[in-house]
RNA sequence: GCUCCGGUAGCUCAGUGGUAGAGCGCUUCCUUGGUAAGGAAGAGGUCGAGGGUUCAAUUCCCUCCCGGAGCUCCA
């Protein structure tokens, strides 16, 4: 027997009675007259309502305002109704699609015959403005499958999807105003409530996400409950642009791209190639010191060998074409695998030489699709640092946890703090199930072992191994695809490599493919941006300007600049134009340091040292108390 | 690859159916400087490429190349 009261359990534990149906809004009510003003949403059971469903039975309840997480993607999400609203009340024939909330605001997907004009996004968000000051309440209906076709019957795109429910399943629709969308809610209770929208950008999406399917015209804006914050973002947005590496590349000299070389080449200027040298350097360094052997090998090699591999037959879409001498097809590598695998082979290999660590900045080539080319971060031909791991399967561990090691100091050095996933095994996978699964917990256990927080992308792996992924986290809190390890079942078969165990047997090794660095373009692309062009001292191309301040004491800076040189700090002389251009040129161009030279500083061997964006402050310093500075600054990989 | 937008001096960009402009940079000269642009003069362009319309095309139209915003893709 049902009775006529239903109890409501809130988070601090205290206990509501109400009458049964009654709604969220009036639970709220019951709590305050503050909270129901406030409130967006409420969680019924874990589930997150609209504030208008009436409770049936016993629950737990918990009103949402805006101060709790999950209601940013609510305010999101229906300003993305709104947008829909606003662009149907201007162009009444536009077809909708979908629009959700998105990671940093939302989008919606619109079916028009001319594609949206800036102007036009202008104009939407003027009549945006108008839909939140109707303050329309969303309201929600539970309908028919026979209902919702009658209800959509002009809206293609929501027929389409509509067909995709079984007959019996749920549907619901909401309406605000003249607005009516297939959706599954929950929403803010009226239009009125959804603040601080902005729309930034329309372009082309295909229906579905499909190629193949109708083009629709997609409008993404924000929204935040707070004006400052949308102001916040859109600094953030500004931020982003200033530090483009596309920019920056151009404006300190680093890179190009040039048409006669082709698209998704590129040419390292001399300054972009000082700082990729000094990485080279420090991670040769570095993994030399973690026990691995540099290895080169060839950029073209027979295309059997990718027969082999599987690349071509799997990857063959994204190689460039065959070059044929002669009777012999060649290939350019998209990968250095194949070639350190032929290393390994070039000699029997007994499991006291295990594990075999081949190192390379391997130079490979890959033909992207136009439109997915971008500056430094998406090219053609890219050098990653390589490296291909041969192991017993108990090594394993072992090879992950020093790898661990190897990523934390690395990464330290750059300044990017980072997050780690595990790719799990994919539908479609290659190896056993017992193999995946011993992989997949050895990855785990080390991870856990050490109190390590991870992710877990499931079935997230390559179909021939799982893989240990490092999101890095940049100077404004982008994510950056960081360092991977990739466990791999299937070259090891292909290629057929062996050792003799213990036992006197042939065994079957282990194959880690892993890259800390990824690929030098698209990293040094990363760390423009990361720095805004700002190099910390031991990776500036230059790293201190000496500034004479008159003819009269060329001569002396010329001699410490040589000073300079032959102690290994990359020193440039400066003495033409007047010292404030000087200085100013100087910080345009991010110098670390630049150093002013005149009567006194000749006179007491000393040097004025101003450091990049200090401004007026300069200290003015022993040479040698400078030099030392420099030294220590650029030994210990400071960041600055 | 798809949709839309763009390509003018080394760079950033303005402009026009009738012989092409600015700022920065570059060269030369003057200035010999004390912490974010001292002054002057000069050089520099097949207006992305090809085709079409026109008396005339950098400008209008078509094709291609390249770049951008997204979509799709990143084994």
């Amino acid at each position: 027997m049902a009775s006529h009261t239903i109890r409501v359990t809130l988070p601090d534990g205290t206990e509501l009675e109400l009458p049964r149906h009654a709604t969220a809004a009036e639970a709220a009510k019951r709590i305050g007259p503050g909270l129901a003003k406030a409130a967006l949403a409420a969680e019924v059971d874990g589930e997150i309502v609209d504030l208008t469903r009436p409770l049936e039975a016993d629950c737990d309840l918990r009103i949402l305002t805006e101060r709790d997480s999950e209601a940013l993607e609510l305010l999101r999400h229906s300003a993305a109704h709104v947008l829909a609203t606003a662009v149907r009340n201007r162009v009444p024939g536009a077809e909708i699609g979908f629009g959700p909330a998105i990671e940093d605001g939302f989008y919606y997907d619109f079916g028009v015959e001319e594609p949206f004009t800036p102007e036009d996004l202008e104009a939407f968000e003027e009549e945006v403005r108008r839909v939140i000051e109707a303050d329309h309440p969303f309201e929600r209906r539970r309908v028919t499958k026979e209902e919702a076709r009658e209800l959509f019957h002009d809206d293609p795109l929501k027929l389409e999807r509509l067909e995709e429910f079984e007959d019996d399943e749920v549907i619901t629709v909401y309406r605000d105003g003249p607005f009516l969308d297939l959706c599954r809610g929950p929403h803010v209770p009226s239009t009125g409530r959804v603040r601080n929208v902005k729309l930034l950008s329309a372009a082309g999406a295909y229906w579905r996400g499909d190629e193949r399917r109708q083009m629709l015209q997609r409008i993404y804006g924000t929204a935040f409950f707070k004006e400052k914050e949308l102001e916040e973002h859109l600094e953030r947005l500004e931020e982003a642009k200033k530090r483009d590496h596309r920019v920056l590349g151009q404006e300190l000299d680093l890179f190009a791209v040039d048409q006669r070389v082709g698209p998704g080449f590129i040419l390292w200027r001399p300054h972009g190639s000082l700082i990729r040298n000094e990485i080279e350097e420090y991670e040769k360094e570095l993994i030399l010191r973690h026990g691995y052997e540099i290895v080169y090998t060839p950029h073209i090699m027979s295309e059997r060998l990718f027969e082999i591999s599987g690349h071509l037959e799997n990857f063959g879409e994204d190689m460039f074409g065959a070059m044929d001498m002669k009777g012999v097809r060649y290939r350019a590598k998209p990968m250095n695998c194949p070639g350190h695998i032929c290393i390994y082979q070039a000699a029997q290999r007994s499991h006291r030489e295990l594990p075999i660590r081949y190192a390379e900045f391997g130079t490979v080539y890959r033909y992207e699709r136009t439109g997915v080319l971008h500056g430094m971060l998406r090219v053609r031909g890219f050098t990653q640092d390589d490296a291909h791991v041969f192991c017993t399967e108990e090594q394993v561990p072992g090879e992950i946890e020093a790898l661990l090691d190897l990523v934390d100091e690395m990464l330290q050095v750059f300044g990017y703090p980072y997050t780690l996933t595990v790719a799990t095994r994919p539908e479609k996978a290659l190896g056993s199930e017992e193999q995946w699964a011993r992989a997949e917990h050895a990855l785990k256990s080390v991870l856990e072992g050490r109190g390590i927080d991870y992710d877990v992308d499931e079935g997230g792996g390559a179909f021939y191994g799982p893989k240990l992924d490092f999101q890095l986290i940049d100077a404004i809190g982008r994510k950056w695809q960081g360092p991977t390890v990739q466990l791999d079942f299937n070259l090891p078969e292909r290629f057929e490599i062996e050792y003799v165990g213990e036992d006197n047997e042939r065994h079957r090794p282990v194959m880690l493919h892993r890259v800390l660095i990824g690929s030098m373009e698209r990293f040094v692309g990363g760390l423009i941006e990361h720095y805004a062009g700002a190099f910390p001292l031991w990776l500036a191309p230059v790293q201190v300007r000496i500034l004479p301040i008159s003819e009269q004491w060329l001569e002396d800076a010329r001699e410490f600049v040589q000073e300079l040189r032959d102690l290994g700090i990359r020193a440039e002389l400066k003495a033409r134009e007047t010292l404030s251009y000087r200085i100013r040129d100087g910080e345009v161009r991010k110098v670390p340091y630049m150093g002013v030279i005149g009567e006194r500083e000749v006179e007491g061997g000393t040097v004025a040292v101003r450091r990049r964006g200090a401004g007026k402050k300069q200290e003015v310093m022993d040479r040698e108390a400078f030099v030392e500075r420099l030294l220590e600054e650029i030994r210990t990989r400071a960041l600055g």
